[in-house]
DNA sequence: AAAAATTATATTGTGCACAATTAAATTTGA
DNA sequence: TCAAATTTAATTGTGCACAATATAATTTTT
């Protein structure tokens, strides 16, 4: 029976770098095609939040991202700042942060729709390869946000 | 003949958005082992270098790491502030700067074997599995990091 | 109902990333 | 040779990420 390989130290062997170059990467190739929306990657994101459901909370925009308000307050600011999205206290509980959509910014959605097909043009991936890596790294990521086996084992 | 299907803008049928979401999580599952050893992750990445081939300049760094030096620049400074390295203009070539660890900067590669061992454990992922999906990261960054097919076509 | 605990956002501070610019050293080439 | 081009780091400025803290509103508990 084969024994485990015992990890290294070598940075070419270590998944979290190819996973962090990559990630950077990715960024990186989305980077122009943004610019000619007027956002940058993270405001992307929180659009295309927005464009599938208008109206969300901070907290529940952060929820969706996994990001805080430390990260989400000024960056909204600045879709603020561009008219892409309002922000308002809500009446029936004021911690909360509502956040709507401009015109501006549901107009935004059309020209958006080019990205994801340029990108795919980009990959020369087939789809079945594009939804295997895909599903692979939300495992991955759900994997790392459980908590670990030994924890929590005496209530 | 089945059609590609066209690329949809919602957020959880992003390639982008999992690697983006599965790398943060990465970082976050290796800060409290690093913390422990008084690296953040790139800091980590900087020396995983350091300790495959010492005396690199910042340019090789950033090569191997895909990071300018507007990023390492900074990041030195502060492992030299806790004296894991040492950084000086070469002799031959006054324009390069030489990194080169220090005592305790070799001394913690010994403590930094447990990283990657803490990490295989929480993954619950087979060897192969690991070694795929890492391959197929970096081919990804490959792909997007190389030039399109359009361009460069006419001299 | 008043105090205590919880929740939601904002603020502050540190450390990346990365574009753009600057400055200095070296190499190239007319 | 010496002026122009190139190379290498550093600097500056913007925008995330994220921990820690603060503040205000709401809910729960007594």
């Amino acid at each position: 029976m084969m024994a485990t390989p015992e990890p290294t130290l070598l940075l070419d062997e270590q998944l979290c770098f190819a996973l962090y170059a990559a990630s950077r990467r990715m960024t990186a190739t989305y980077r122009p095609m943004l610019e000619a929306l007027g956002l940058t990657y993270p405001q992307y994101l929180v659009m295309l939040v927005l464009w599938e459901r208008d109206g969300l909370t901070v907290r529940e925009l952060g929820e969706r991202l996994q990001l805080d308000s430390g990260t989400l307050t000024p960056l909204l600011k600045r879709l603020e700042q561009a008219d892409l999205v309002g922000r308002r206290r809500r009446q029936r509980d004021e911690r909360e942060v509502e956040i709507t959509l401009t015109q501006a910014g549901r107009n935004l959605h059309e020209r958006a729709l080019d990205v994801p097909r340029c990108l795919a043009n980009r990959l020369c991936m087939s789809a079945d390869d594009f939804i295997r890596l895909r599903d692979e790294l939300k495992s991955l990521a759900a994997q790392l946000a459980a908590p670990t086996q030994e924890r929590d084992q005496n209530p």
